[in-house]
DNA sequence: ATGTCACATCTAATGTGA
């Protein structure tokens, strides 16, 4: 099984990236980022026709999240389900395929210290707890995600400049250890010990022409899944061209 | 501070978010 997690930017401006992608490389799942439209604009038609069904978690101008699988999706959840704020679309799990599959949208943060920031830490850890209550560390759980936090040095380039600034502060990683520390995988990281390949790069310049990216798209794997993991592969070729979204889709594979 | 996208809005240039 192949699942993908891919953060596009809008789906409208994107579909015709999408369609050509997702036509060639026909992963098992596709786990869909930063929407940007409501349910009722989502091109439905672009993943029937590929014969994908998918599930949706929508949302005007910003956020929104989807999956996309060849295989029937069953139990749909948006959002954490606590009681907290869930008017933010960033949100929606599936069982599919034998797994328990999440496409999640970490916030942005903003700045370091800003009411995003707050908001983005306290959301890290509502996952956290989301993953106490709803989820099964013994059954096959992965968690797609455009995470906007960079994990190591080898994660961005240029640690030195970076280390403090939002994406890559002591919290943010302290925020995403305790998902490690509840059994979750960097499945990137996990194959790839001394890799330095990135999965987003701004629209700036020349950011990608000079390779001047983060890796902060990642699938985290419960040890179930993590035990059949064979690969995991960034698409940087994806990232080129017109048209093209600020992040790669990462894909990690897993033997039946 | 700057660069570039995508979206929305009093459809033109500006604000927000990334």
């Amino acid at each position: 099984m192949r699942i993908t997690t891919w953060n596009v930017n809008s789906i409208r401006a994107r579909e015709g990236r999408v369609k050509a992608w997702l036509a060639a490389a026909q992963p098992d799942v596709l786990c869909l980022q930063e929407l940007k439209v409501e349910d009722a604009g989502f091109p439905h038609k672009l993943f029937d026709e590929l014969g994908y069904h998918v599930a949706i978690h929508g949302q005007k101008s910003y956020n929104g999240v989807a999956i996309a699988s060849r295989a029937a999706l069953t139990d749909v959840t948006r959002g954490f389900g606590d009681g907290g704020d869930d008017e933010q679309a960033r949100m929606i799990a599936a069982t599919t395929g034998g797994a328990r599959v999440a496409a999640l949208y970490v916030p942005n943060g903003q700045d370091v210290g800003s009411d995003k920031y707050v908001y983005k830490l306290e959301w890290l850890a509502r996952l956290r707890r989301w993953l106490d209550a709803h989820a099964d560390r013994g059954a096959p759980l992965a968690l797609c995600a455009d995470w906007n936090v960079a994990l190591g040095d080898l994660d961005v380039y240029d640690p030195a400049a970076w280390q403090g600034k939002n994406l890559f502060t002591a919290a943010e990683r302290t925020a995403m250890g305790a998902l490690v520390d509840w059994g979750l995988t960097d499945t990137y990281r996990h194959l790839h010990p001394d890799g330095v390949e990135y999965s987003w790069w701004d629209y700036f310049g020349v950011s990608f022409f000079k390779n001047r990216g983060l890796r902060i798209d990642m699938i985290l794997t419960s040890p179930p899944l993590t035990a059949r993991l064979t690969a995991c592969t960034i698409d940087r070729e994806a990232r080129k061209g017109k048209d093209a979204s600020d992040h790669a889709p990462v894909t990690a594979t897993f033997s039946d």
